[in-house]
DNA sequence: ACCTAAAAGTGACAGAAATCACACCTTGAT
DNA sequence: ATCAAGGTGTGATTTCTGTCACTTTTAGGT
């Protein structure tokens, strides 16, 4: 019961620039898949030759490294096509991919994908929107990551995950502490006070994992000068 | 005295997909422009309507803040456009640019621009490998600046400068200490020490501004670990 | 060759945060 | 209910590096 990609209702922005038979064509080469949370798929250095879209859920796109902690580059929220920048130039994938809820993604084959981006410009300028949003969103939050320090970047982080992820001033965490501090170069124990810290100076609050933004003016002020 | 784009000896590796009926209706669109040192060639936040292509010479991106020393954020090198990412997203530019030696540029109209990506697949593809390689090339170092403290943040530095930039293992350092410290996201101060520490361990020679590479495995390693 | 201003080097110091060690919760399995 | 294991909270300690205050060097103009 695989759905078609013509009525897909989680499709993406760029789709409605194909042809009924260019989208056909691609979804001969597009197969769909569902993971549950926690499930890694796709991993550093593996072969590439499928490009992904993220149809539901949210996945966590990291580095790995040999001797340091693994480093968290972002959060990819439904609608938004995974590893994009690997499609014209790399043959393996740069960064591992986790699903941290369920969810459901669909591989398109990439020969088709780059067919696709070649025959049709309008296609191809779609794709070209969303690597330079990708690209300036996480070049806006390492910008903000360098000139930081922990209390900053940790209210960076929490803006980021508002606005850019979860678009909500109350959103459930869905990371463990570890892995915030992966996301801002920081430690577990780090997040921990600083997350303690807003909550006490109430810019925030904390119950359990459902962070919800209190002081938003406040907390812009500490990611900017923090 | 124009060189026509059509036998540009300097024109960039997209060009070569454009027809020549192409090319002369860019060319049409596209102005050229000399600056010398110093010369500041676009501020954040003006408005935008042309995409630069930088034939000769060197440029630094940064970004500025209110409060806080401008960040660098990357070093572009001839042959490349300047602000695609800004193409189809934004109106502004996100950054400024200035030349860090003489320089000579191209202006082309983004309306042109635009319309030649929607016309040509293929061109459009060459861009989207254009912005997936310098967004990749930027993650790294970024991935990089945030695991490391200051020397390996700076042997980091000159591996990029070196391998990535110059393409060479020596090389004239065309940034003062205070700029080289806003590409890491340190201080001049740090900059100086780190500098000498990998001089009195032979990993670099330094003479003047002028940096020869010794022992590349060895600053390899301090930009992995360090 | 001299003079001035900007850039670069240097050491002392203090503040921030990583590290370490351990205690305290959760969670799910038996 | 008990237990284990992973996740989290907390304080003490140490290391790194940004800041400050100052000197020395370099570059460009007269």
């Amino acid at each position: 019961m695989k759905t078609s990609c013509s009525n897909c209702s989680f499709g993406s922005c760029a789709i409605v620039a194909l042809s009924s038979s260019e989208l056909r064509a691609m979804e001969k080469e597009t197969w769909q898949a569902d993971f549950s949370q926690g499930a890694i798929i796709r991993v550093q250095n593996d072969p590439v030759d499928a490009v992904i879209y993220l149809r539901s859920g949210f996945v966590k796109e990291y580095a790995r490294h040999q001797t340091m902690p693994d480093q968290v580059i972002q959060i990819i929220k439904p609608r938004s096509y995974i590893g994009l920048h690997s499609l014209c130039t790399d043959t393996t994938s740069a960064f591992s991919y986790q699903a941290i809820s369920e969810i459901e993604i669909c591989f398109i084959r990439k020969t088709k994908f780059s067919q696709l981006i070649r025959g049709n410009g309008h296609f191809a300028r779609e794709i070209i929107k969303c690597l330079s949003t990708e690209s300036m969103s996480n070049h806006r939050r390492f910008l903000s990551l360098n000139r930081n320090q922990t209390y900053g970047k940790v209210a960076g982080l929490l803006l980021y995950l508002s606005e850019e992820i979860y678009g909500n001033r109350s959103f459930g965490l869905q990371l463990k502490r570890a892995e915030l501090a992966q996301l801002v170069a920081s430690t577990r124990e780090s997040i921990t006070r600083a997350l303690r810290w807003l909550h006490t100076e109430n810019v925030i609050n904390m119950d359990k994992n459902h962070v919800t933004i209190v002081n938003f003016e406040r907390l812009s002020e500490i990611a900017r000068h923090g």
